[in-house]
DNA sequence: TTTCTTACA
DNA sequence: TGTAAGGA
């Protein structure tokens, strides 16, 4: 199971977080209308907290004590949110480019093999197999 | 027992 | 934001 998936976990009904944040079940609650939080909810409606959830809590609950009022804390959150997918896009671009290098290198290698006794293929008879 | 929603002296 | 009511 990776990282991301485990602090995703719906695991913590209110009672623990109200303990872990030291937050009142109505400001949790309060926070989640505004659209700050959305835990999971159960089959019988109870809301269950994930690590990030708690995370999220303890982020929302430090911005409060230093004056910022729930529509800038959204605003925050909605920004590092999107610096979030910005970086995810990033690497994934990173990652596409060195695919494109891997297969250049393939190529290479399979037009002109070092091992003894292969024949080497031309470029153009290469490209029939790998064009994009 | 705990949590949920709604509503307000 | 606290708290009461009434149900799950």
């Amino acid at each position: 199971m990776r990282d991301a998936e485990r602090r995703n976990m719906p695991l913590f009904p209110i009672g623990i977080v109200t303990r872990l944040t030291e937050l009142t079940p109505r400001q949790i609650r309060y926070y989640e209308k505004q659209g700050l939080i959305y835990p999971a909810r159960t089959k019988g409606n109870q809301r269950l907290f994930s690590f990030n959830d708690v995370d999220r809590l303890l982020q929302i609950k430090s911005y409060l004590e230093k004056g910022i009022n729930i529509a800038g804390i959204r605003e925050m959150l909605k920004q590092s949110q999107e610096i979030k997918e910005a970086r995810k896009e990033a690497e994934k671009a990173k990652r596409e480019l060195s695919e494109r290098e891997l297969r250049r290198m393939v190529k290479r290698q399979l037009i002109y093999p070092d091992r003894p006794g292969k024949i080497p293929l031309t470029h153009g008879e290469f490209s029939r197999f790998f064009r994009h």
